[in-house]
DNA sequence: TGTACATCAGTGAACGCGCGTTCACTGATGTAC
DNA sequence: TGTACATCAGTGAACGCGCGTTCACTGATGTAC
């Protein structure tokens, strides 16, 4: 228990609240973080939580900022994890593919999250980007800088900048809904895994105007597999 | 009144609950749909609907078959609103581009059918292909055997026939979870088309490995357009 | 150092809400003779 | 054609549930003198 944890009576219930809101949001989403249940769970009775939130919606959008920066941590280890020495061109495309399955994954392995992060965002109708208490979520922050790089680097032209951000966002984004709540759940791992290769590496075309050069052996391998059409 | 419809007491009670189950869903997504507040809309008592479904489940399944075939028929309208005389293989890309942008309005027509019809399917883990009652969900069936069309037509390469399915359904259905639920909820309505065209674009751009000959207006001043990145 | 006091984090009980579901029942419809 | 009966679609009341939120309160902490 840190210094600045302990204050007058639990310690610190605002911040104890926000990490059973987490462990709530993990296993049923939004809807599952109630305040009787995060209260209960705390050992602390449910008005309580009154004094530390104005009422629901403030706890569950502090949960969603704490799902928004651990999505953010999960891409930022799978980019810094990246090979080094390639060339910049390729090393940005590379970026992007990491971003994208990292987005994916994080969705697959924590749904709940991925839920609530997504859900709660600022409902104000400002420059279409995307904020949470007047601050750019951070993952989306992160897909921006990357597609900047990739204009830099020359693996994106000027021309197709605009608008990336968004067709890049919407094939992760589906397929994570869809591997998540949609039909792909009840396939086993290794597909969903071939498929999700699949998506990124037709986003990372559609978004160039041509396929990337080197594309990484699971993209391969899920362009000679099985399909479902008849 | 249909002679079919005429049965004992109510009418069609059956029926009229799946009406006013639809008509929840259309304001309220899947979680609107009630067991009470349908009865009582029909003028029912609560308990009248255990003589038609076996519980509230059964009667959100049925939902979301006439949600699901209400998006099958938006689709199809466009599909055939399409010009006549091009040549095959452009014919099959307007198609696919169509079933696409298709879906995307029809999510922001009908954000609570969209919803109703998407988060409702058969849970069980089979080929991959959607279904409910055991049939494919009509939408996706129209989107299989487009790019079937556009193999048979010479716009896409059979090397990359496969899962290509899975690239066109995550990009459109990210857009339209982001244009519906994300922060591109709060855009004017042109900007949102301009969005949406773009997208389509980049994903019919993806699974064909190279741009589409000949993209329509739409998207040509999708982008032209400003953007939001830094 | 000791005491009076203000602050405020938490308590306990209660409110009203809408939900899905079950129970024993009623009464209209269709059918057999 | 008339009557007895079986069927079954609907009723009315009640159950237990969990929720968000409000009320008047208690009692531990920190502070001024």
């Amino acid at each position: 228990m840190s210094p600045a944890a302990r204050t007058y009576h639990h310690g610190d219930l605002r911040r104890a609240l926000i990490e059973e809101g987490l462990q709530l949001a993990r296993r049923g989403g939004p809807s599952a973080v109630t305040l009787r249940e995060a209260t209960r769970a705390v050992g602390v009775s449910p008005n309580a939580a009154y004094r530390h939130f104005t009422d629901l919606d403030d706890l569950v959008r502090a949960v969603a900022t704490e799902a928004q920066l651990a999505l953010a941590r999960a891409i930022n280890e799978r980019v810094a994890a990246m090979p080094t020495g390639l060339p910049a061109d390729e090393a940005s495309i590379e970026r992007l593919r990491r971003v994208g399955l990292a987005y994916i994954d994080f969705a697959r392995a924590e749904p709940g999250w991925f839920e609530v992060a997504f859900s709660t965002q600022d409902h104000q109708p400002s420059e279409g980007i995307v904020t949470l208490g007047d601050e750019v979520v951070a993952p989306f922050q992160l897909l921006l800088d990357t597609l900047d790089e990739m204009v830099e680097a020359g693996a994106l032209d000027a021309g197709r900048r605009p608008f990336a951000e968004w067709a890049c966002w919407s094939a992760v984004h589906g397929f994570a809904d869809i591997a998540v709540h949609g039909p792909v759940r009840w396939q086993p791992a290794p597909v969903i895994d071939a498929l999700a290769a699949s998506v990124v590496e037709a986003a990372i075309t559609g978004v160039r105007g041509e396929p990337a050069t080197a594309a990484p052996a699971a993209a391969a391998a899920a362009g000679s597999g099985a399909h479902n059409s008849g």
